[in-house]
DNA sequence: CGCTAATATTTGCATTTGCAAATAACCTGC
DNA sequence: GCAGGTTATTTGCAAATGCAAATATTAGCG
């Protein structure tokens, strides 16, 4: 398993890496983050691949699960993906019969998608696994541990919710 | 800003979501992780589009200015981009004269990736916007509160590496 | 040594992606 | 009740992506 550990000091004995621009990437959190995300989500992926359910499929699947019917843009903020390509992406649920899509009463430029019969069977044997899931990914924490990365993962999207949009 | 809050009780008073599939969102790990993930990408890939230089381009550029030269499958490895894309995404880095690539000495599959003059000069011109980024990220962190988050992501990632390859 | 299995990288190919422009439906002030 | 500006969604299009198959090279074994 890869050596990189502490490193990135202001040199000292050790030849400096070659191009020695000097960058502690091990202790970045946006890389930190990225790797735990993208393991997640491969692996994740991988689980559900059988199912034949891809990972963003699930993504939406389980938005509607938690939040029920809600509009497009709704959807596109809880699971992070663009809109033009969550667009599309709900096409083909909808063709598969995962989703439902009407057009929403109030406001008819907005549409309205709500877990399928068959999409919410979908959620409900996919729910079981995604929780087995993420108890394997906290394995060895506590729930205080788990609790307090929870919470520190919701600051940081908060800190960064206050940029430019 | 999206309201979602707590939720995801065992049902009470207020009208389930009308397709009460019944899941937890707001506490999902991975979808904490993912979102927060995200932002930071997104947000930060704004960040250096004037500098010319994509998010993947810099996660590149990030890894070989930690760890120095390295093969292919290494940087694979440090950058969370699947080996196939990223040779493309090399080709056009080389290219671009960011990134040098030779053959390894050792062993002539493999290949010798480094940071060209270039390439050593846009990491030094972006490093400092990283840092930026990482404590807007954590505003309101105190240094053992990163330092436990950065420690609890590690340990996620490494529970999800003792899963099957 | 010669041959088969393993490893490192590249390439073929079909999809997915995301930005920007187009479209559709509201909403506001007049 | 309508011009002009916003908001919601879709679509055009040019990449970017990732799986699987091809290539190139090394390693191991008899």
């Amino acid at each position: 398993m890869s050596a990189a550990s502490g490193s990135a000091r202001k040199r000292r004995g050790a030849a400096p890496p070659d191009t020695g621009v000097g960058f502690d990437l091990a202790g970045f959190l946006p890389y930190l983050i990225n790797r735990a995300g993208v393991r997640l989500a491969t692996a994740f992926a991988r689980e559900i691949a059988p199912l034949d359910v891809t990972l963003q499929e699930w993504r939406v699947l389980a938005a509607l699960a938690a939040d029920g019917p809600q509009r497009l843009s709704d959807l596109a903020g809880l699971t992070s993906i663009d809109i033009s390509t969550l667009s599309r992406l709900v096409d083909r649920m909808v063709a598969r019969d995962l989703v439902a899509r009407g057009r929403s009463d109030g406001d008819r430029r907005a549409v309205r998608l709500a877990l399928s019969a068959k999409g919410g069977r979908a959620a409900r044997s996919i729910i079981p696994l995604a929780h087995h899931y993420e108890r394997t990914a906290l394995a060895g924490f506590d729930a205080a541990e788990a609790e307090a990365l929870r919470a520190m993962l919701r600051r940081v999207y908060m800190n960064l919710d206050a940029l430019p949009r």
